[in-house]
DNA sequence: TGTACATCAGTGAACGCGCGTTCACTGATGTAC
DNA sequence: TGTACATCAGTGAACGCGCGTTCACTGATGTAC
């Protein structure tokens, strides 16, 4: 059995320190993370954590980047199983769905890092996060992009038009005066959407929508079905 | 000048420690609430407080309460405003959803207290807070079942039906085994339409969506005018 | 109106605790010759 | 293969800090007679 490499042990007690830290969420919340505790939970000293991150902050952002990161990867991964087995854009974006909601529930304090409320006194460095947060609404865009032009997709009134604000607003983002129509169309029925999904799953995991619909995966599946077809696609998908 | 009565100077003073507390959250988000820094801000010394509160979750549990509550008066005060007005429940609706997003950018610490991540290792006793949770949802459920009532709303499919298993939900959950129809139906799109708007203000909150769409009141106010279309009411409202 | 007493609305010192971070150090492992 | 040395992966003690909470106390205010 050939030897480990030095980094690659130095990544393995990366990992298990991120790991520590994550039970360390998900017993207190993503505010009450202790470095002590974290160190005591894997028998380390406190500062033997210093030689992997060089400050509390530093964990902190290596946690919320693996996140954004690690739900990117279960979007994509819904995505490209549904696309190989010969799915339709379609079909592959309503997996997509099903998955956000699938990976929030099942990493709940991963997901409450990235979308909660942002830890006391923690400033994210946005050069460093924003790139991997963006990598899930690209899953969704992309492929209602791709809907778009395969021709399977049509979208209906009021969705079939970027309201004139919004298509100012893209083409200053994208910094593109003559952004294409169908790239607008995608980001904006992306931005329609995603807060739908979203919002359940805010009121689910928080407990403020159970109560109301008792299984609310059942429930948010329907929903799914009916934002889709309510801006335009057509079953079955 | 008519001396004021010792428990209205008490009461004063509980309000002048929520406020203070309510600043300490702004500052530092609900998980960084201090009972220290509370009483240094009004120049109090921190065992003062336990004249007021028993504990300091006792103190954050007042606030919860007082947020769940406020937010719920914001609600029925753009209820009734529009109501006295001679507007229909549409239009109350409509004017209540809007009103949903204003009070939380404007007491968005407040809003993050009751729908964000909750405060580690502290735990609302729920016997409590649970009905001033309540009231909110109530608001907008109670406009849809008066505007079911009036004739003025016939819900579009799929919204016209309640899916069987809520439904079975419901009358469990209202312990009616006969549960009324319209009642049932005012309960299910309140639970269709709240995680919509929810979504967009946790997304606004926490800047996940603004990048996307600019002017994000226009865009909330956009997607209320489309989600109120897609279950079934009729503009103007 | 004056005095005695009770209650009120706090203060100030102290408690034990856990925290992030620094620092000087050390034994184990790896490398060079 | 043996030895000398460098680096690695930590340890253990200590730092200063702020926290929630308790306790014994105190001066100001209100009440009774």
């Amino acid at each position: 059995m050939p030897r480990k490499r030095r980094e690659d042990v130095i990544e393995l007690t990366r990992e298990k320190i991120l790991d520590a830290a994550r039970q360390n969420m998900a017993k207190h919340g993503s505010a009450g993370l202790s470095l002590r505790e974290i160190a005591r939970s894997i028998d380390m000293t406190a500062p033997a954590i210093y030689y992997y991150f060089a400050s509390l902050d530093e964990l902190i952002t290596a946690l919320i980047l693996d996140a954004f990161n690690a739900m990117a990867d279960a979007l994509e991964v819904a995505r490209d199983k549904k696309l190989s087995e010969g799915g339709t854009a379609a079909q592959a974006l309503f997996e997509v769905c099903l998955t956000y909601r699938t990976w929030a529930i099942e990493h709940q304090t991963d997901f409450e890092l990235i979308y909660g409320t942002p830890i006391p006194d923690y400033d994210a460095p946005s050069e460093i996060t924003t790139p991997a947060a963006a990598r899930s609404g690209d899953v969704f865009g992309k492929l209602i992009y791709m809907a778009l032009q395969s021709g399977i997709f049509h979208p209906l009134p009021p969705y079939d038009v970027v309201p004139p604000a919004i298509a100012d607003h893209l083409r200053e983002l994208y910094n593109a005066p003559a952004l294409d129509t169908e790239i607008m169309l995608s980001n904006y029925l992306t931005a329609v959407g995603w807060p739908q999904l979203h919002g359940i799953i805010m009121l689910e995991i928080f407990g403020h929508i159970g109560p109301f619909v008792g299984d609310v995966a059942a429930f948010y599946q329907q929903q799914v079905i009916n934002m889709m077809k309510a801006i335009g696609f057509t079953e079955p998908f």
